[in-house]
DNA sequence: TTGTGTTTTACGACCTCC
DNA sequence: GGAGGTCGTAAAACACAA
């Protein structure tokens, strides 16, 4: 047992001589209380439970351990009003509340001094509301904006996709045409009018099939699906110029894919730095 | 009734301010 | 240096489920 428990240790009665007797219907002797260290027997202190039970003083019996008791509920209702004024207890606001209450001083500055701590508690538990609440607020809006992020990122890929594909078409188009086309020539095809005029060569026992790249092919049979490998690349050619009249993008817009384009092989080692940056997590 | 968790009262240690 | 503050903690009082 530490000092501080031995310290502690309450006995019934006090050398002050003060006895507290019960209020009515209440079962809590009131009497006076101190520690059993003799070393802290001048520090002794009476508890009180209203000025006007201060009686009776020969009842007490100093044998007896002190009880810690609760201040009855006007007491406290009375500590809690005046806190509300002010938290802090001036010298003679301490002593009128004690006068009235018929407290201790020290008890009054003890309350005080808990009360304040209950209340410090409380209004952590409050900020931390608060901020758990904004961070819950701000951590919705960046899932929305991942999404939107994703949505987009996607979309980009898919067109690109698709524009790549045209290329391609341009391209193979121009090799089996017969004569072949001017590589200034703007192509104005559809995937799906390449594939159409392609079968039709095909299909006229021109021998023709000798000339279409089978891998190529396989790009162009797969439009909706296709992101760009590291075997297109050898298809594409000289692409300047080309566009598709199904696609309604602005000069800005085509002079971008053109560079997507251009640039297309390149890209295709280096997609992951190109789109590192739409990536937060 | 009893075990257990929470609240309240009270204290010592330490810090700050005048 | 003293008064009064906070902080951490002990222990009584209290609430409540099993």
């Amino acid at each position: 047992m530490d000092s501080t428990t031995t310290n502690r240790l309450f006995f019934d009665g006090s050398c002050h001589g003060n006895m507290l007797v019960l209020g009515s219907g209440d079962p809590v002797l009131r009497g006076s209380r101190s520690f059993i260290n003799m070393e802290d027997s001048l520090k002794r202190r009476p508890f009180y439970s209203s000025s006007d039970e201060l009686i009776e003083e020969e009842f007490y019996d100093e044998q007896l351990p002190e009880k810690k008791r609760r201040l009855t509920s006007e007491q406290v209702h009375l500590l809690e009003k005046s806190f509300e004024t002010d938290n802090k207890l001036e010298p003679d606001r301490k002593t009128q509340l004690a006068k009235k209450l018929g407290l201790q001083p020290r008890q009054v500055a003890v309350w005080f001094q808990n009360r304040r701590a209950r209340w410090k508690t409380k209004q952590l538990e409050r900020d931390y509301d608060l901020l758990k609440a904004s961070y819950d607020s701000l951590h919705s809006d960046y899932d929305d904006i991942v999404k939107e992020n994703d949505k987009l990122k996607s979309e980009v890929v898919s067109l690109t996709g698709k524009l790549q594909i045209k290329v391609v078409a341009g391209v193979e188009l121009n090799q089996i045409s017969d004569p072949p086309l001017p590589p200034e020539a703007n192509v104005e095809l559809t995937v799906m009018q390449y594939n159409v005029k392609v079968e039709d060569r095909l299909s006229s026992g021109s021998g023709g099939s000798d000339v279409v790249d089978e891998e190529c092919r396989q790009l162009v049979d797969s439009v909706d699906s296709y992101f760009p490998g590291d075997d297109y690349g050898q298809c594409i050619g000289p692409v300047d110029g080309v566009q598709s009249e199904e696609d309604d993008i602005s000069d800005d817009s085509r002079s971008y894919f053109s560079d997507v384009f251009a640039a297309a092989p390149e890209q295709n080692h280096q997609e992951s730095e190109t789109l590192g940056w739409w990536v937060w997590s």
